[in-house]
DNA sequence: ATATGAACATCATGTTCATTG
DNA sequence: CAATGAACATGATGTTCATAT
C-alpha cells in the first residue's frame, strides 16, 4: 500500500511529490505524460530539480492503479502518426483525499527542515 | 564523491541530513554512536521520524572517510566490560564547510516544499 | 546485555533500450 | 522521431545477524 513515506518517516519521496503535481495539473485540463514531464522539468529547474520521465510515468501508473486517474487515447493533430495517452481524473473524491493527506505530509517535512535550520545554524 | 544529493536534485537524503546533525553534536562534546542514535530518535520522533542505527553508523563512517571526524575508544566506566567508540572533530574547516554547503541545500529543499504548498493548495 | 558493524533484503530512482504509430 | 513504457542498473535505506566486551 502506502509507499508515500519511507519506514523511518524521513522526507517525502519523489514519487509521492510527483503524484501530487500530476493530480493538480490534470484537475485543470487534460494532459499527456511527456507534456507533464516537460512542464515539471521547466517549472522546477530553477530549484535544481529535474524530474525524469520514467519516474513521471511510474507516478501516473500508480495513480491509475489507485483509481484516481483514468486515461484515453487520441491521435495527435499536427503529427500524422503518433498516438497520445491523455489523463483525466477518475475519482475526484480520492484525488482530493490524496491531496489532503499530502498536505500534512508536506508540512511535516517542512518542519523537519525548519528544525534543522534552527538547530544547526543558530 | 558527493552523494549528498540525488541526480535529479530532489530532496536531500537522510544520510546527508544525519551527517549534519552528527557534526553539530560532536562539535559540542564527545559522543558515541548509539548515544547519538538515541538522541536523534528522541529528538525527532514527534515529527514521525525515527532514524535507524545502521544509517547513523554509515553516516559516521562517511564523515570519517571524508576526514571530518576522528575517533577514539574508551572503556565505559559503569559497565565493567563494554568498549565504546567516541567521535571527535578531526578537521574543523571541513566540518564548517560541510555545514555551510548543507545550509544552502536545506534552504533549497524548503523552497521546493513551500512551492508545492503554494501551488497545490491556493 | 549493549554497542558496533557487517551482511543481506528491499525499495526508490536513474539509465538505457524497444516499440509503435 | 515523439511518446510510452519495459528492462536493467544503481543507490539509499531498512532488517537481520554476528561479534566483542
Amino acid at each position: 500500500m502506502s509507499n508515500d513515506r519511507k519506514k523511518s518517516g524521513f522526507l517525502i519521496n519523489q514519487r509521492a511529490f510527483l503524484k501530487l503535481y500530476l493530480i493538480s495539473n490534470i484537475e485543470n485540463g487534460r494532459w499527456y505524460g511527456m507534456q507533464l514531464t516537460d512542464k515539471l522539468k521547466d517549472e522546477f529547474k530553477h530549484l535544481g530539480y529535474i524530474p525524469k520521465h520514467p519516474e513521471v510515468y511510474r507516478a501516473l501508473k500508480e495513480l491509475m492503479d489507485e483509481g484516481i486517474l483514468k486515461r484515453g487515447t487520441l491521435k495527435k493533430e499536427d503529427s500524422h502518426f503518433q498516438e497520445i495517452t491523455l489523463y483525466y481524473i477518475r475519482d475526484l473524491e480520492k484525488a482530493l483525499e490524496y491531496k489532503k493527506k499530502m498536505k500534512l505530509e508536506l508540512e511535516r517535512c517542512e518542519q523537519l527542515l525548519k528544525k534543522a535550520l534552527l538547530d544547526i545554524y543558530p
